[in-house]
RNA sequence: GGGAGCUUAGCUCAGCUGGUUUAGAGCAUCUGCCUUACAAGCAGAGGGUCGGCGGUUCGAACCCGUCAGCUCCCA
């Protein structure tokens, strides 16, 4: 069979995907009698499509669950998606709006009707782009936050944390996102350093209408929301006022200032106005003195009169109704100075907070939500901190625990309303009356109504608008995808939870990754999972987010396409150390490209000796000194599989697969390969191809985790088989002889040097040398010398007692090495470089003598550090005596 | 303003409780090679006062203090 001249993963990648789906090896049953290895995959928005952080998510996935299945565990990888109630539901407006329907014309239902069309559309693209990937999960667990079972027991929840009163309604300052018309939680919110202005307002006093107090404002437009000032009762400036009353301008209303130590006195004036309606410390300080708050601003950001009609409003008032917040700030700016009470505009810095989905600027505001008691739900189940305290689930980088419970300590209410239709609508009831029950289903309402509100007009009830936040379903994830909630203690909740690790970014720590820990506690008495390994943010490589508006993005499914999957994964994974964001550069693609044709030419290599395998069972020359290869990389074999082995426990992926990559290019093609490859047109000793074939096999196990389909297919190239690499089982790993792997570190020193030393005397490739060795240790080389021989182009190799003249000279640890050649030498250079290292040796010398010379030293040093010290000093000796009599040979 | 973390070769990072560290790797760079698996390759090489200063210690990239720069989270 004629090997294509590289690797060409566009002719492999789809065939071995489509070959283990068949074969169903991504899918997993409960098996009592294997330990079951279980990753849920964080939910990718339905609406998504694959982008780099998912890349490196879900590779990562890919290879601990490809990992776990080669080593004996039931690896079960659960998919699905999130319905993602904000995206979403932007989704389906933009399209209906392309179809000129607007959401506002449509029923609920209708709309439904609608965001489901569009899910079954376009909902699976991210899954299908994972396949690409060679992501190795079990599709027929395919789940969907909104399934059925899962839409209930977010409902079933619900309810029993209301009833446990953990969950409450409640009049609250909340994130206003007036573009979405919904409330945001605080972590959806980005604080953006924005240029705005400072306007300094004169408030007239009520006493005298030619004394004013100062007021420093970013937002003069809802002044006519004012109903305090606020002084530091520390201020001596104002120390006097306090008490008194000013007239808010335009508006003309009373209010007090008093004095609180919130104020800072440095800032603007030192005086504060307060706005309890549309500032959330403003509110705090409203509640604390309460102080009415009046709202000044609808649901879209426009201005509203209806709460000010009481106070008698002037035709200029009553003309900002409807007016947008930005436009009124302008326009009561203008009319404020028009009065003379506007004294300057300074411009200034601050941080505003934007909507994380719309980008618009929140505004805080006065609303009837939902909420989570979290101090009451940390108090009923303090494991969700501990647990994470005292490593019973383990964050890798665990510098993230820090976060997590300087967050959990101060953790605020969560508002888990929106004002949404796509999610789990709130099973909330309302009569008429304005008085609520909580309940699954209209029926039970009802029944509650009767006995709660005997009174009540049972035909008025309707259900809560609102729907909840995607992350009180998500929190579910890890236990609902088994059906734990909606059919508890079920044979695959029982077998499958905990799960074993979660692989997620650092950004939704709080969103997700503790609500989830939060979840496991209070549903299922037990952590959701046992180890968390978070991955940083995908940047480019001038270490800028990945965006939309920068177009720095790329395109994901046009990379596997032009490199292969591989490839992808390769270069992604090589260029995330653990717990680091991830510098994307399209080259470290083509290092995994590289490898792959490495890898390709390795196989072509082994068919090119296979065509010359000598079947005889006479040991050859060549067979007998390649032996030490293979007794060699056996052993160097096993102490990388121990290496990778120890290295992906601590979730160090990025250096597992360094160490692969070097085990393959290095050891095995480098060295390995080189050594036993025989001389031109010769034959290839048998026993020695087979054990080559071998080593190739237990490579590409190793590496098959990381890099699925070009191992697969090299897997198959190599013999014919019937089995497949994807469910093969690595064996255990074979104890080491360290002094062949000491002796082949030796031998490779020597070919290093002496080459070097050739090249340094331009000695061509071709042309052959005459090598003479005085070693002591002459039993050193016996199995290596063939090698030797070979790699260094010798002639002959002969050991001698003295030096020989007129040659180049290497000295290697103790050892002298002499190069005869025809070529003319350059001593200087030779004598040079001798000199260069013994200067180096002498000093180094001299280092370590001083260090045992130190008394100090000797009283406090452990006796095997000191040990050490003094085996330095004597290696240290030896070498420079070699050195020395290289060096007299130069002479 | 509060908190957390980072700073080691041109770039990205290792470096476990201080002692074979006069500091390693990959990529990039330079030199020589079209050697019959591979030029997307082979064989070699160069490159760092471990952010600055001060301290603890017999001994510091590692521990402490301080200054500077960067990043993230929260307000």
């Amino acid at each position: 069979m004629e090997l294509s001249k590289n690797f060409e993963p566009q002719l492999v990648d789809n065939k071995w995907y489509s070959h283990w789906q068949t074969k169903g090896y991504f899918n997993s049953v409960v098996d009592a009698t294997k330990q079951p290895y279980t990753i849920v995959i964080p939910p990718p928005n339905v609406t998504g499509v694959l982008h780099m952080g998912h890349c490196l998510n879900n590779t990562i996935q890919d290879i601990l669950i490809r990992h776990a299945r080669m080593n004996g565990k039931n690896a079960c990888w659960v998919p699905g998606t999130d319905h993602a109630s904000i995206a979403t539901e932007a989704k389906v407006v933009q399209m209906l709006r392309e179809r000129g329907i607007t959401k506002s014309s449509l029923s609920r239902d209708e709309f439904l009707k609608y965001a489901w069309e569009w899910k079954e559309k376009y909902g699976g693209i991210i899954l299908q782009q994972l396949k690409k990937l060679g992501c190795s999960l079990d599709w027929n667990r395919t789940a969907f936050t909104m399934d059925d079972d899962y839409y209930k027991s977010v409902i079933n929840t619900f309810i029993q944390l209301y009833k446990d009163g953990i969950i409450y309604r409640g009049l609250r300052m909340v994130n206003w996102d007036p573009a979405s018309k919904t409330a945001l939680s605080d972590e959806e919110v980005i604080f953006k350093e924005t240029d705005s202005k400072l306007y300094f307002v004169k408030y007239a006093m009520a006493s005298d209408a030619n004394q004013f107090i100062m007021v420093a404002t970013t937002r003069p437009e809802t002044i006519l929301g004012d109903v305090a000032i606020c002084v530091n009762p520390t201020d001596e400036r104002y120390k006097n006022l306090i008490g008194k009353e000013v007239i808010v301008p335009i508006i003309n209303r009373k209010i007090p200032i008093i004095a609180d130590e919130y104020v800072d006195v440095t800032f603007g004036t030192g005086a504060l106005k307060i706005t309890p309606a549309h500032d959330k410390n403003d509110n705090e300080l409203g509640r604390k003195y309460q102080l009415k708050a009046i709202n000044t601003l609808d649901e879209d950001g426009k201005f509203t009169i209806d709460e000010l009609l009481e106070d008698n409003p002037s035709e200029v008032v009553k003309n900002y109704h409807g007016i947008d917040r930005f436009e009124l700030r302008k326009i009561i700016a203008k009319d404020i100075s028009e009065l003379g009470q506007l004294e300057k505009v300074e411009e200034y810095k601050s941080q505003v907070g934007t909507s994380e989905r719309t980008g618009a600027i929140i505004e805080s505001r006065l609303s009837m939500q939902w909420f989570m008691n979290m101090k009451m739900f940390m108090e009923k189940n303090p494991e969700a901190l501990n647990a994470v305290l005292n490593d019973t689930i383990n964050f890798h980088p665990s510098k993230l625990k820090n976060t997590y419970r300087h967050w959990l300590i101060n953790v605020k209410d969560w508002c888990i309303s929106r004002q949404l239709w796509w999610g789990q609508r709130i099973p909330a009831w309302y009569d008429d009356e304005g008085n609520f029950v909580v309940a699954a289903t209209k029926e039970e309402a009802i029944i509650q109504f009767k006995t709660q509100f005997p009174s009540s007009n049972l035909q008025t009830i309707t259900q809560e608008e609102d729907v909840l936040d995607t992350w009180f379903s998500s929190w579910l994830w890890p236990i609902e995808v088994f059906k734990g909630i909606s059919q508890p203690n079920n044979e695959e909740i029982n077998y499958y939870y905990p799960t074993t690790t979660l692989v997620t970014g650092q950004d939704i720590i709080f969103f997700w990754v503790a609500r989830m820990i939060m979840a496991g506690y209070e549903f299922k008495q037990q952590l959701p999972f046992k180890d968390v390994y978070f991955t940083g943010m995908v940047r480019d490589k001038q270490g800028r987010k990945m965006s939309k508006q920068l177009g720095n993005s790329p395109d994901l499914l046009a990379l596997i396409d032009t490199y292969g999957a591989d490839a992808v994964r390769f270069g992604i994974l090589i260029a995330s150390p653990a717990g680091n964001d991830l510098l994307f550069d399209e080259s470290s693609l083509e290092q995994g490209r590289n490898f792959n044709n490495k890898l390709w030419n390795a196989l072509k290599l082994i068919k090119n000796l296979e065509a010359r395998v000598q079947k005889s069972s006479i040991q050859t020359n060549h067979s007998a000194n390649t032996n030490f290869a293979v007794i060699w990389f056996e052993n160097r074999l096993n102490e990388v599989k121990q290496e990778v082995e120890n290295l992906l426990k601590q979730f160090k992926l990025s250096e597992a697969l360094k160490t692969i990559y070097s085990l393959i290019w290095d050891d095995y093609c480098s060295w390995y390969l080189e050594w036993v490859k025989p001389g031109f047109e010769q034959p290839m000793d048998e026993s020695i191809y087979q054990k080559s074939v071998q080593f190739f096999d237990s490579l590409c196990m190793l590496l098959h985790p990381f890099m699925p389909f070009i191992t697969e297919e090299i897997y198959h190239l190599l013999q014919d088989r019937n089995d497949d690499i994807t469910v093969k089982q690595q064996s255990t790993i074979q104890s080491i002889d360290s002094s062949v792997l000491v002796q082949a570190e030796l031998l490779k020193k020597v070919i290093t040097a002496l080459r070097e030393a050739r090249a340094k005397n331009q000695i061509k490739q071709k042309d052959s040398i005459k090598l003479y060795i005085q070693t002591n240790s002459l039993e050193s080389y016996s199995s290596i010398e063939i090698i030797l021989q070979k790699q260094i182009n010798a002639e002959f190799i002969k050991y001698v007692t003295n030096p020989i003249n007129n040659t180049i000279v290497v000295a290697i640890e103790n050892e002298k090495f002499f190069i005869e050649t025809e070529k003319e030498i350059n001593n200087h250079a030779l004598k040079a470089e001798l000199e260069k290292d013994l200067a180096y040796q002498k000093s180094f010398l001299e280092s370590v003598i001083k260090k045992l010379a130190n008394e100090k030293f000797v009283q406090n040093a452990k006796p095997s550090v000191i040990e050490m010290e003094q085996k330095k000093k004597a290696d240290c000796e030896a070498r420079i005596k070699t050195i020395e009599e290289s060096l007299a040979t130069l002479l």
